[in-house]
DNA sequence: GTTAGTGCAAACCTTTTGCAGCTCT
DNA sequence: AGAGCTGCAAAAGGTTTGCACTAAC
């Protein structure tokens, strides 16, 4: 819960303000990764007055207080960045270029890694970011049925053609 | 070498123009990942007239193609992109938020995840990115001599504060 | 000789900064 | 009361687009 949060940031020394709060409900709470306009969008809901500047400032803060991480999720629709609160639990994301979809993976091959980063290199490790681009199974699938049909060429059969 | 990238090129139809060839050469044979204003800042050494637009669209043109894979080194430094020719063995960039410098490391984790993704989702991956930041071994000296240096209060006891 | 590619200027999108006024503690 | 935070306007950084000219094949 943004409980924990709330917290971590009153022992900073960082004010807890009404932008503050309602942003972060809506980090912790809705269940997808949210960009930076659509977290503006959804707190000017509440907020009719909040200013971008304002979700700027505090994704920066959070960020740097290590309170969420930044997504890049392969650049899939734009150079914006994504954000989630900070799990314990590493995870990768899968990012279908097709439909969107953001998948989480967890496993031990991250923390494998990890620990290989931290033991082979002598590296301190603060943020670790495994992005994943490609097909979901079910875009696989549409895919497939769009190059078929492209690959059929105009010039064939014109039977019911074009026009 | 560049030779095979010249290759598929043609293959796909692509123009190998003077500006091409001198960037392909830059990114190949350049040691280092390059963004794309160094990119465009060495290419000028050897063309004056080429120009920054012509940079992005033969980046893009490399990047759809598959031929170089773009990376964000954790925007340690901003948030440009740097390429690096698509390589067989698949690394991850381990990158020094404090001195820069950027490690690749190769190992059996990458290809396991990679599997698993595969297996477990369904998932047909076309482009996979592991990206870690911290302090390599050099900086977490470098860190904890300017943290003691920050910590150690001018109002206290000179003699051996802070204890 | 075509068509793809280039250079230039200007637009675009996301994010940051300067500053005056507001508000949390 | 005072530092911290907000909103507004404007700027910045990185990248893309429209268009006329040029060059690769």
């Amino acid at each position: 819960m943004a409980q924990d949060i709330r917290q971590l940031l009153q022992q900073q020394g960082v004010r807890l303000t009404r932008q503050r709060q309602i942003l972060l409900e809506l980090i912790d709470g809705s269940g997808r990764h949210l960009d930076a306009d659509s977290l503006y969008l959804l707190a000017k809901e509440k907020d009719p007055k909040i200013n971008r500047v304002t979700v700027y400032r505090t994704l920066k803060l959070l960020k740097q207080g290590g309170l969420v991480d930044e997504l890049d999720l392969m650049h899939f629709n734009g150079e914006q960045h994504y954000y989630e609160t900070r799990s314990k639990q590493e995870h990768a994301h899968i990012v279908c270029l097709r439909c969107g979809k953001v998948e989480e993976f967890f496993g031990e091959p991250l923390e494998r890694l990890r620990r290989q980063v931290e033991t082979k290199l002598g590296f301190q490790i603060l943020i670790a970011r495994t992005e994943v681009g490609g097909y979901c199974s079910e875009c696989q699938i549409a895919r497939a049925r769009e190059i078929s049909e492209v690959t059929r060429k105009p010039t064939a059969k014109p039977n019911h053609a074009s026009g």
